[in-house]
DNA sequence: ATCTGTGAACCGGTTCACAGCC
DNA sequence: GGCTGTGAACCGGTTCACAGAT
C-alpha cells in the first residue's frame, strides 16, 4: 500500500480525495454500502474510473456487494497518508494568511496548524485564534523545533521564491502557495500553485468562447 | 478567432494564461521579442508546447526571429477575452470572502470587484475597501443592474449549492467557488472550484509515498 | 443477478521532427 | 542559421467489456 510500484496520476489521487468526502456524506447518513456507481454519480465520473482508481492500490469492494462505507474510508485515509495529522505553518499573515490561519476546514481535517509567519513586524504577535503571528526570523529555528511537513505561502508575489527556497533549506518537501508567482522547487519537493488570476482567466475564456 | 473550430483544452487555457504573466515580466524588463524556448524555460513547458499552444488560434510568430513580446501580449489577451474588464460579485463575506474583496490582484487584472454579499445582517453595512457589504437578498436586482459576468463564492458548504442555483438563475455563466463543497450546475456554466482539503491532501499523498 | 477488478481498446494531449520562412 | 508552425508518432489516462466472486 505504501509503496504501488506504478507512477499514480494527480488525477487519480484528487479523485480519491473527493471520494473521501462523499463517503463521510454516506457514513454521516447512515449508509453501510456503495457501490462505485453511487460514489460515481456523487462525483461526476464513472463506476469505472472509481473502480480503476481504487484498483491502483488494492480490492476493496466486495464483488455482487460493493464497499463498505467504513472500510473504504479507511483505507482512503491511508492511501492519502491521513491516518496521522499533519503540522503545517502558514507564512504571510496579511488579510489571506490571516483568514487560512483560523478556516476550520483545516484542522478539521487533520491538518494542524503549528505557526504563523510574517516579517511586518507590526503584525508580530497579532493573535489569530489560538495562534500568535511570529516574527519571519524564528521560521527556521521553528521548523527544527516543531517539524512542520508542509508549508502554506500567503505572501506577495516578490516573496514567495525567496521564503520557498528557505522552506525547503530547512527540509520542507510540501508546499502549498497562494502567492501569484510562479515558483520553482528542486526535485523531490512538491509545489502546489494557486493562482487566482489563472482561474479567473480560464473563466474569462470560458465566457468569451461559449457559443 | 473568437471561435476556433475544435475545442480547446483547459491545461492550453490555463498555459495561455501563464504565457501571458511571464510575457508582461519580459515586457516591464525591456525586452522586445521572446522565443518559444524562452516562454517554455519560465514556465516549465518545451518550446514545442507553447508553439502548439498559439498555434491553436493563429500565427503570431516570425521564423528565425520569435514572438513580438508586446503583440503576443495583446493577442493572448484578446484569446483570453481580457480586453474589456469583467464585472465580478463576491458572495460571502467572511474572512476569505472579505480577503478576496479587497485582494488587489483582482482588480489589477481587469476583474472588477462590483458587490461583496452575505446573509449575516451582522456583516451586511461593513465596508471592504471602496465597497460595503450588502445583504444576500438585493443580489437578484443588483445583479439585473450591473450585469456581472463572473461570481466567487466564499460560504460556507451548506450554503454553497443554493447561491450556485441562484446565481445561475440570474444568468450568470461561470462560478469560482471557494466553498469545500462539490458543486452541480447545468450545462453552459463553467464552474470552477478551488478546495483546499484536496490540495493539503495532496500533498500529504506526496510525502506519504515519497520514495 | 449484481457488482467488482482488470486487461484491452480508445482517445486526446504532449512530444517529435521536419518543412517553411526570415 | 535560427526559430516558427504543424502533421505524425507517442504516451498515458479514461473507457470498455468481460471474467470472476458473492
Amino acid at each position: 500500500m505504501h509503496s504501488p510500484l506504478k507512477h499514480i496520476a494527480e488525477s487519480t489521487v484528487r479523485r480519491l480525495s473527493l471520494y473521501l468526502r462523499f463517503l463521510e456524506e454516506f457514513e454521516a447518513r447512515g449508509q453501510s454500502t456503495v457501490s462505485s456507481g453511487e460514489l460515481a454519480r456523487s462525483g461526476g465520473t464513472t463506476s469505472a474510473q472509481v473502480r480503476k482508481d481504487l484498483s491502483f492500490f488494492g480490492s476493496f469492494g466486495k464483488r455482487g456487494l460493493g464497499y463498505d462505507v467504513k472500510d473504504l474510508i479507511a483505507s482512503i485515509r491511508e492511501i492519502l497518508g491521513l491516518e496521522h495529522p499533519w503540522p503545517v505553518v502558514i507564512i504571510g499573515a496579511g488579510k489571506i494568511g490571516a483568514a487560512l490561519a483560523q478556516y476550520r476546514g483545516f484542522t478539521s481535517r487533520g491538518f494542524h496548524v503549528v505557526g504563523v509567519y510574517d516579517s511586518d513586524p507590526a503584525k508580530v504577535g497579532n493573535a489569530l485564534g489560538a495562534l500568535q503571528v511570529r516574527a519571519l526570523t524564528d521560521l527556521e529555528a521553528d521548523i527544527a523545533q516543531h517539524h512542520p511537513r508542509i508549508a502554506v505561502l500567503a505572501v506577495p508575489a516578490e516573496a514567495a521564491q525567496p521564503i520557498v527556497d528557505r522552506v525547503v533549506a530547512a527540509g520542507l518537501r510540501a508546499i502549498l502557495s497562494f502567492a501569484p508567482a510562479p515558483l520553482l522547487v528542486p526535485a523531490g519537493v512538491t509545489l502546489r500553485a494557486v493562482n487566482m488570476a489563472t482561474e479567473l482567466e480560464i473563466l474569462a475564456y470560458s465566457l468569451t468562447h461559449a457559443e
